[in-house]
DNA sequence: GACGTATATACCTGGAGCGGTATGTTCGGG
DNA sequence: CCCGAACATACCGCTCCAGGTATATACGTC
């Protein structure tokens, strides 16, 4: 289970996840939706597993891929003390247009 | 300006970052805190630079690093649609929990 | 049991990136 | 004006990784 932020770091991960984000999908239903071979694909899917960010389930031969997005909150929670600083800047910014619509030509 | 993910995925720029929160520092202090030689330092304050995730203010010799915590918020915005699923599981484990205190062998 | 479907794995290749050493550049001090 | 401190850049070597093609494996169908 390597860290989630490389694991995540990829774009074809993340549109991975975001098309798993709706529900399960099969191997073959994500090969069409992505646009890249099978293998590489799958290759991801075991990326993401070992990382347990997605979870499969046997069906036949099909596999269903779902998200388990508790890994995740790893990234959340490195984000978190940042957070606040952006706010506090989003703040300002709106203290700013707050002045703005008192005056903007004053 | 490269992918936010990306930059932030290694974990010694991550360690740079969580540095520079608490107040601007110098490349030579950076150096010193992290163990790695100068030139690699500043190849990562070069990259976070560019990513625009942190400033430089130029002091005689010396180059204060601080953090601009803007392009982070692209990874929470990525992040949000997840932080509800998680959030989820939390209130579901919540309510595990509140029925187990009002009767766990009921 | 032969065949097609669905998925995983093995192997290869090109490119990107991190780390280091060596060197350039800028600036202040004596 | 020379020297050292502070930082950036050039270059190199190594590893990792994403993508592909070829192939193995499992399963349902007929």
């Amino acid at each position: 289970m390597s860290e989630p932020f490389a694991v995540v770091a990829d774009p074809t991960r993340r549109r991975v996840l975001d098309l798993l984000r709706t529900g399960p999908r099969t191997v073959t239903d994500l090969v069409a939706a992505l646009g890249v071979s099978q293998p590489t694909v799958s290759k991801h899917l075991r990326v993401l597993r070992e990382a347990g960010i997605v979870t499969v389930r046997a069906d036949a031969q099909r596999r269903w891929y779902a998200i388990d997005p508790t890994p995740l909150a790893a990234i959340d929670d490195w984000l978190a003390p940042y957070r606040w600083m952006w706010a506090d800047r989003l703040d300002a910014l709106g203290h700013h247009l707050d002045r703005m619509e008192d005056g903007p030509d004053e």
